[in-house]
RNA sequence: GCGGGCGUAGUUCAAUGGUAGAACGGCAGCCUUCCAAGCUGCACACGAGGGUUCGAUUCCCUUCGCCCGCUCCA
């Protein structure tokens, strides 16, 4: 079979990644294992870089987002709060004759038909369903797909001690939001974040790492006030460009503006790393796409090689990040599972409430009733029931309470690598003088991300000056960056293999750094990897000149 | 999970029913005054299991993995 161009690009890349240390296979010596990857030396220094460029520009540096650490098993309860027990396990059956798949709940849905389920979860096809595809009535007994991870707690392996790995990150900052509250001085906005493993027993995995089963997941829960808090406070929502950042947060945001912030702060974070807009794409969900609590959602693609072209032939991209505006879905759905509430008292808002005229309360208070009674009756909650809860929100939220909403940029680290080393990979033929050419690789990773920042190389090896030299200007920079040392071969091939790598600078000792030329006694060569260029500084300037350009 | 293709050093490839070669890469030494120079030496592979056979890397089966197409992607 010819193998399309894009495929032989993926080929390479995986090659390349395996040959100077980024990726393997894991448990490559038992033959692997399907949707699992592990990181060697480069991949897990490039990977620690991103993390936490991502942790400090998402926390550190800002005064409104506060840290989380959770654990990977979490009470399962949560996880039928969150719903992923319901809609993470598909029954699915194959057609015998034409080898369709099909969901065996649809399928029997198209049919007029009802999918069976005994006492041990076991699902069973009415007799006379058809294949929608053949019309055959020969279908395997439907299995469950699950996609989340079940393990036992305990020694016991009883259905009363399952529990699972989680899907995703998220939901442990929802469990722990009151927590985080009480004890971090925020108040709302302020947003959590969490970087951590999550695990999904995805049917296929595909493209690399792209689609593991075990992957980590950075993503920050943004708690904003509802609209109707908003105006009651401020008179009336911001709004905001639809296009472009809308600027330094502002007390009269809405869940749009929020969203919108946090859309163009990603990119910009994307574009501090190395990766341009023009190499990213933007998926807006349409009505159809969107879950039926999310009011908005934005995914930030990457053109990987592997990414399917659109009608005029240009790559789609695959989505590297989600910034979802969850409404108040996420809190309530825990506050009524666990019987706990997850509203917070908002002085500002009672004390505007009551300042408000007459006719003002009375629209904020019918719109937030008819949102919550909403939610509550998509959820399943009766009619009547819902109605009275959602009188008692109202009549919170004229009293300063509210549950507060979710705008979530939820990114995929491992995406994201694999992305920077996409969009690192850089081939050049250089063709020598008899004319003989070759293909040389380069990763051109942004100096931040960059496994290795510089490569100390003594000019020559056999020459004990220079080695010593060397070994201190390595020992000098140590503390500051990763720094590698490297004095085998000639100069030349040391310059290509970190090449290879990405090591953005070369520095090499020579022997006008030992005074063959008193004027540039302690200076030394600083190569460029992206154009070979080189220049010279002074041995004392060093570190800072490297600093100020890997920050 | 289904269908198709594939699986030989780290990588890219070759050969073979009688236990495998190369190139590049790696390591060591010599040499080398700036972009994969040269010389010498060394190490490293038939994905795993079973079957057929006197003998299997080669043929068959199973399994694992990779790629493509379906399916799935909350």
């Amino acid at each position: 079979m010819a193998e399309s161009k894009e495929n032989l690009q993926m080929e390479k890349i995986v090659s390349l990644c395996k040959r100077r240390g980024f990726i393997y296979q894991s448990s490559e010596i038992y033959s692997g294992i399907n949707g699992f990857w592990d990181y060697g030396p480069m991949g897990a220094e490039l990977k620690r870089n991103v993390k936490e460029l991502w942790w400090n520009t998402m926390t550190r540096e800002r005064e409104d987002v506060v840290g989380l650490d959770a654990t990977i098993i979490m009470s399962p309860a949560i996880w039928k709060a969150s719903g992923h027990v319901d809609t993470f396990s598909d029954p699915m059956c194959d057609c015998k004759k034409c080898k369709k798949r099909h969901r065996a709940d649809q399928l029997c849905e198209e049919q007029g038909l009802t999918l069976s389920k005994d006492a041990n979860g076991k699902f069973s096809l009415p007799a006379g369903t058809k294949c929608t595809g053949c019309g055959s009535t020969e279908l395997t007994e439907p299995r469950p797909f699950n996609l989340m991870f079940k393990t036992y707690v305990g020694p016991v392996e009883s259905e009363d001690n399952v529990a699972y790995l989680r899907p995703e990150t998220a939901q442990a900052i929802f469990a722990q939001f009151k927590n985080v509250l009480e004890t971090s001085r925020q108040k709302v906005p302020f947003g959590i974040a969490q970087i951590g493993k999550a695990f999904r027993n995805e049917v296929t995995p595909r493209n690399f790492t792209f689609r593991s089963r075990e992957f980590e997941q950075m993503e920050l829960e943004f708690f904003i006030k509802p609209d109707e808090a908003i105006e009651a406070i401020h008179g009336s929502v911001a709004t905001v460009p639809t296009t472009g950042h809308p600027g330094e947060p502002q007390p009269n945001w809405g869940w749009q503006a929020w969203h919108q912030y946090w859309v163009e702060e990603r990119v910009r974070f994307y574009e501090s790393i190395g990766l341009s807009r023009d190499t990213l794409g933007f998926h807006i969900q349409t009505a159809e796409e969107l879950a039926h609590y999310a009011r908005a959602t934005t995914d930030i693609l990457f053109k990987f090689p592997f990414s399917k072209r659109d009608e005029n032939g240009e790559l789609k991209g695959e989505e590297l990040e989600g910034i979802a505006a969850r409404s108040d879905f996420d809190l309530s759905q825990h506050q009524r599972f666990s019987g706990k509430p997850m509203g917070v008292f908002d002085e500002e808002l009672r004390t505007a409430w009551g300042k408000l005229p007459k006719e003002k309360q009375d629209e904020l208070w019918r719109r937030y009733y008819e949102n919550r009674k909403k939610y509550l009756t998509k959820m399943g909650v009766a009619e009547e029931a819902a109605a009275k809860q959602a009188t008692e929100d109202a009549n919170g939220l004229a009293k300063g309470q509210y549950i507060p909403h979710v705008i979530e940029p939820s990114a995929g680290a491992d995406r994201l690598i694999l992305a920077l080393i996409a969009n690192a990979y850089t081939e050049t033929t250089k063709t020598d003088d008899k004319g003989k050419s070759e293909t040389l690789v380069m990763m051109k990773f942004h100096p931040r991300v960059a496994p290795i920042k510089v490569a100390v190389l003594p000019l020559l090896k056999n020459k004990p000056e220079l080695v010593k030299k060397a070994l201190a200007v390595r020992d000098l920079l140590r503390p500051w960056m990763n720094v590698f040392y490297d004095d085998s071969g000639s100069i030349g091939r040391r310059y290509a293999r970190q090449d290879e790598i990405g090591t953005p600078f070369c520095v090499t000792i020579d022997f006008d750094t030992l005074g063959e030329k008193p004027e540039l006694l302690d200076t030394v060569t600083l190569r460029y990897r992206d154009d070979g260029k080189q220049e010279r500084l002074k041995i004392s300037e060093l570190r800072d000149w490297l600093l100020t350009r890997i920050r």
